[in-house]
DNA sequence: ATGCCATTCAAACGTTTGTTTGATTCTTTC
DNA sequence: GAAAGAATCAAACAAACGTTTGAATGGCAT
């Protein structure tokens, strides 16, 4: 064995498989998913045109695992937060909201100015593209009820149809404005102090905080 | 003349032209820009596939002048309510974002369900094609700094990074719960009584009013 | 009627796309 | 070390794409 290649787990198998799923994440997360070509994928993680379809089938199903990859830990995450409130003590909003929204500014990108994770998820959550949503779709009505139940139950009078929208709500607040993040950043020249989005983030929450007392 | 095709305005000059902008507009508001080829357009439209390059040069001017006819108009008419807001009055802020929102939600399909403009719209707000989105950024960085001026007239104490994200929050309600208007009403399998947007709409601008207000 | 210009049409163009093939290389196992 | 299996490779595939072409068609003014 040469060994001028970086090893993963022993064996080279996963190594170009994970490659993919990671430059394909890339591209996809800048250009969208129809716009980026296999070629173009297997040329940037320097590995055969072919392997595509070897390790994953098809083009469509290599869109299916990179999406699945990123949304699914994040629904998992946000379930998993959900459960822990307690809805005696202070401030159940909040951490529903929190709930909501950290899984997604946690997906961290070692400190990336532009964070692809941020891009590609925010891209999944405002996609409507079939191949997308059709994952989206397979998981988001259980999110979209827990989280109505949440509302619900930290704030009684609220009815269900304003609970459901409520969330959507928030989840385009989320993602419209994680999406074009970069473009405000450019849009305003200098003007924004926004080097982080941690800035963001408390906007953010601020926002959905009373918006979700409202009336 | 065999007359078995119907004739517009006497003369067949722009019933081509003006058939592939509403089929088109159509079946992006559906699917998507790239996903819909010139030949489905052409085929629905029932008009010749090299139409569209002698009408428009290209599929891409074609995008452009659907996307243009619905953003232009729509952000035409909300810096045309802004600039009718009296701050002396109450409520500025409610006015403020009716001018945002208003314009979108007039965007009639004469009382169909589902609203092609709607899609349309909204897929162009989040939109981050750059075919679109070189649309949108000639647009609506005015748009954007109208808003802000307006939210800093009406909140003296609003800082610029504040009024700038609480724009992209409600520009990202917006689309979103447009966008996704119709998963929402199939998910909910009637148990939602959305009937019609005014809902949405009227849950929006609550939603948004004391977002707006926020710390 | 004739010539002119705009429009439409069927057909073909060259690319690019995702996918498949069959041979080759590498790794593992006995 | 030889056989077996997994992974990679260059090459070619058919299909779909946007675009171009040149002839045919239409209405309209002269």
């Amino acid at each position: 064995m040469i060994a001028n290649e970086v090893p993963l787990d022993g064996r080279t198998a996963g190594l170009t498989k994970e490659r993919l799923l990671v430059v394909a994440g890339e591209l996809f997360a800048d250009r969208g998913f129809d716009s980026v070509s296999l070629r173009m994928i297997t040329d940037r993680a320097n590995v055969n045109l072919a392997s595509v379809n070897y390790h994953f089938g098809s083009k469509e199903e290599l869109i299916g695992a990179v999406v699945d990859d990123i949304v699914r830990p994040v629904n998992e995450r946000r379930l998993s937060l959900l459960s822990l409130i307690d809805y005696t003590t202070q401030d159940p909003i909040r951490k529903i909201i929190h709930a909501f929204i950290d899984p997604v500014f946690d997906l961290s990108d070692s400190g990336n100015d532009d964070n692809k994770y941020y891009k590609l998820i925010s891209r999944c959550i405002a996609s409507r593209d079939e191949r997308v949503s059709s994952i989206i779709i397979k998981q988001f009505p259980e999110v979209l009820a827990q989280f109505v139940s949440a509302l619900t139950k930290a704030l009684p009078r609220i009815n269900s149809n304003s609970a459901h929208l409520k969330i959507m709500f928030m989840a385009g607040a989320l993602a419209h404005s994680l999406f074009h993040y970069e473009n405000l950043l450019l849009i305003s020249e200098g003007r924004f102090d926004l080097n982080s989005t941690e800035v963001l983030k408390s906007e953010l929450v601020s926002f959905l905080l009373t918006g979700m007392n409202a009336s």
